[in-house]
DNA sequence: CGCATAATTGACGGTTTTCAAGCACTGTGG
DNA sequence: CCACAGTGCTTGAAAACCGTCAATTATGCG
């Protein structure tokens, strides 16, 4: 009887059993599940040593996973709810550097220092699994597959900066906040979870600070889709009503519009 | 006798000595360093058949190491000159992800994927060195280690493009081409290559397209700076006259670090 | 209910982009 | 040696875009 298996029926996974009713992300579908793969976490008898991987008590929105300069043990996959990564800059309010919602990473960044270097914050209600990384070798599992697990994630990070980069710079307003609003659609549904309507659960200011636009701008282009019919807005709630309309916004580029046909699009902002 | 000795003698080393008379990085400020550590390279009889870290011919001006989504290989080093790294988009102009300079790596991002997701430029006549990383295994050393080494290498490049962003969207066009010239000039500083005045071996367009601006403002700030005095600009030849000017326009957020560096060499996974 | 926080909306000004023209450097061939 | 074209760089003027400031409304929480 294989992992896949045993975590479907959910009940039977040591790590991911859903203490209450709360919507979350199926260990499958979860960013640390090759890493669980390899531990055989879920089998009864894995013999991994407790406490590699654990589940950690729900945390009440504004606590934080870990805080900025923190010494580095763990990296975490959020199973339900939304977090914040923030760094604070000198004399300035802090950088907001990434959202992480159900079966995504936080801390992977820290993984190569001695300390995080950013502040992880709930935005709401929202549940964790912590993967010790200093206690892996205990495992007995062989270092070399964890270790390329491991390398996996990371490079998608950088791959996945890189292209933020690329959208953030070159992108209007409207472009930005159009990918953003498509590419938290998509992190959802590659999650299995509901991608049409959703709360966008950070503010408008944390919208803003992580497109590098101000909050009223945010507003001011939320409200424009919303009156255009691309989107249905009620305070934090979006519903994407036609997806093609903030498609063509963003790959809409207003320099060199006449030169070029517009190929086939796979957006894979922020 | 030990590595660093033999690699300051340069010609000792086996992959890295100089072919002619050009300035290059020495071993040791190489970002490729710890890898070559791991893997005794310089040391006469250490064992690790050749083809794994090679010394490849010099590139001139606008030739290309890798081109977008051919199989990914290895990494490379930048020995002498420089390179950028450009991705193309769908119905837009290149984007300009990097630039990398003597002691830098290029292809890391590639590490966890099938393809290179960008295209490896040389700026002007330059020399690399190569790490085949399929071909790791056969060196005999403990892969744990080499992964070790690969783990660090990617988690500062997520830190970089973290700080990237960060620095890129907050700053005004004067801010962002200030925080360049001076990345530029630490990058330089710490791979012990001149700094005080250097050449931008990349057009204003590349410039300004990796920073998100036009290039008719990249020029305009450049010269601004020139005649303010904090800087001495002959075409594509800068000299920094007084750091401190530039420091306080780019304020309290130091841009983009440079690639490739570990500050401590310890390793401290697994 | 009332306060504090967040979101919206409007007016204005500054920065940056765009468009356009002119200039400087480079390399080629006569 | 010079004329020439090609490219990249500089400079100018107008307009678009977005940020700031400010006022107003909405929402959440005690």
């Amino acid at each position: 009887m294989n992992r896949r298996s045993l975590s479907a029926q959910r009940e039977q996974c040591k790590v991911c059993s859903s203490p209450e009713g709360i919507v979350e992300v199926a260990c499958e579908q979860c960013g640390l599940d090759p890493i669980c793969d390899v531990l055989d976490y879920a089998e009864e008898e894995s013999g991994v040593p407790a406490g590699i991987l654990l589940r950690r008590q729900p945390l009440q929105r504004g606590e934080t996973i870990f805080r900025q300069q923190e010494n580095f043990h763990s990296i975490f996959a959020v199973k339900s709810g939304s977090f914040k990564t923030s760094m604070s800059r000198s004399s300035q309010p802090d950088q907001v550097v990434g959202f992480h919602f159900p079966g995504e990473l936080i801390g992977v960044e820290a993984m190569s220092r001695q300390t995080y270097p950013c502040t992880a914050r709930a935005l709401e209600r929202s549940s964790i699994c912590e993967l010790r990384i200093p206690r892996l070798p205990e495992s007995g599992r062989p270092l070399e597959a964890l270790q390329a697990s491991i390398i996996d994630l990371l490079g998608r990070e950088v791959m996945l900066s890189h292209e933020l980069v690329s959208s953030l710079v070159h992108q209007s307003a409207e472009q930005r906040i159009c990918g953003f609003v498509l590419n938290l659609s998509q992190r959802l549904a590659r999650r299995k979870l509901p991608s049409a309507e959703f709360t966008l659960t950070m503010s408008r200011s944390d919208i803003g600070n992580y497109l590098g636009l101000a909050a009223e701008t945010v507003s001011r282009v939320l409200t424009r889709l919303h009156k255009s019919g691309a989107i249905r807005l009620q305070r934090k709630l979006v519903r994407i009503v036609d997806p093609s309309v903030l498609e063509r916004l963003v790959e809409a580029s207003p320099l060199h519009l006449s030169r070029g046909i517009p190929e086939n699009k796979s957006i894979r902002f922020f």
